[in-house]
DNA sequence: CGCCTCTTGTGCGCTACCGCACAGAGGGTG
DNA sequence: CACCCTCTGTGCGGTAGCGCACAAGAGGCG
């Protein structure tokens, strides 16, 4: 809508958890390096094998990260919202990587300078810990997406899918044609639209010209291949919601 | 063959690329914490969920990172030799993973206790670098492993994993039935049969009851999908061999 | 309001891979 | 040498997903 509002009032660095759950003081050394930026759809938050010049900390979107081959079939490996960082080839030493990172659903989040991520990252604090946890969480979900291409159904899929995406938002709302889901999953676009077609016709999901709305997601759930639960479970276990974990310390602010 | 040596004479800690690749006086400091243990086919060095203990350090042996989903079927999403470590969930901070670890090629290596390698890791010495490095070299090894799953006939999939494994071993032969490459790859059991048999009748390799050997190397890279290709260009640049490295410090030895 | 574009629906032949079943071939063991 | 077990070869029907082609509906824009 307004195109000059960067970030909205409502969207403050600690509405990402990593962000959120850094000791205060880091996060005050920190915080007048955070610039918030505008994520629009579609855009390459990291290109493949580029120098990645910053970090991301997603607070309002979801970032996807994309393997692309050399005749354009691509597929999504992960996805990273605003319980992580997009970029960790920074800390890890590689600087870049052979992937892509690409908007998924539009919003806001903040950036970090590499340089400032990296002094921090070798000063050994929370930060280093705090992400080098949500690697290894992102590592597993690399790896259970990886089995799951190999052996579940489009349809299965198309619903983890979905529960990632949707635990990422606030809302049951997804902005996202099936065509543009089909690149992620790495399969047909009439695939997608039959596997959807299901999933409405059963009343799962209703969605219409490129909005996807979850109407049931306790049947979803029922509905999706053990993966999804895999990795919800390792994110649980390796990123606690900084919201349990410090009360007092969010009331404060 | 004799039960009792644990690792041939022959071998030491620096026939692991990252051991060798230490700071001489890292490497002393852990040296006497490095323990030779032998690593028989099957051996599962990381069961998953379960406390780890220790890492291992392959130098003649290799070790697959499989996931096994509940109904039993299972994909191997990467491979570790005597370049790398198994165990990364213990300096990621998760102390655990999902995933398992199997020998997949009997031989040696070194292991070395989980609270010595934290030690050494949290310092923030070489050694954190060189083990944040390889993981991430892991990590585009695991992704790539994604989408050629998606996006591969079975047939590249079986030349990228024989050159991924060739890669770690010295001489041209592998102990893999057809059986255990088709656990590996997810595949059905026939269609690893179907594919080697395709491989053999024109020369590049020859296989007999668990032994396979690659005869024409050269063809098979011509074979193999981009992948291979992506994943060993990461490793060497993230992982440069230490022999490239410092000739002087190995001459020394 | 009418047009045009983007999104979704559907049909059809094709291929790769699956699941199963069983045959044959090596190679080790008694 | 005979036996047995493991590993490999092969056939067959079934199916999920592919590539392509085109129709229909929705919504923005002039």
């Amino acid at each position: 809508m307004s195109s000059r509002v960067f970030a909205p009032a409502s969207l403050t660095p600690k509405d990402n958890h990593l962000l959120a759950a850094l000791p205060e003081a880091t996060y005050q050394g920190l915080l007048h390096f955070l610039e918030p930026v505008p994520l629009p759809l579609g855009l390459a938050v990291v290109e493949s094998g580029g120098a990645q010049g910053y970090v991301y900390f997603p607070t309002s979107s979801i970032v996807s990260l994309l393997y692309v081959l050399a005749d354009g079939a691509s597929a999504e490996i992960a996805v990273t919202g605003n319980e992580g960082v997009v970029g960790i080839a920074l800390f890890m030493g590689g600087e870049t990587t052979p992937s892509r990172a690409v908007v998924q659903s539009a919003g806001y989040g903040y950036r970090l300078r590499g340089d400032v991520l990296k002094k921090e990252f070798e000063a050994g604090t929370a930060l280093q810990q705090l992400l080098l946890r949500y690697t290894q969480a992102l590592i597993t979900q690399m790896a259970q997406t990886a089995v799951c291409n190999r052996h579940h159904a489009v349809e299965q899929q198309l619903c983890r899918w979905l529960l990632l995406s949707l635990d990422r938002l606030s809302g049951s709302e997804l902005v996202m044609t099936q065509e543009l889901i089909a690149n992620m999953l790495g399969v047909r676009r009439e695939g997608v639209t039959e596997a959807a077609g299901k999933l409405q016709a059963e009343g799962l999901i209703h969605y219409s010209r490129g909005h996807i709305t979850v109407l049931d997601r306790p049947k979803l759930e029922a509905r999706v291949c053990e993966c999804y639960a895999v990795v919800k479970r390792e994110y649980d276990r390796l990123l606690p919601d900084p919201r349990s974990l410090a009360p007092r310390a969010r009331a404060r602010i």
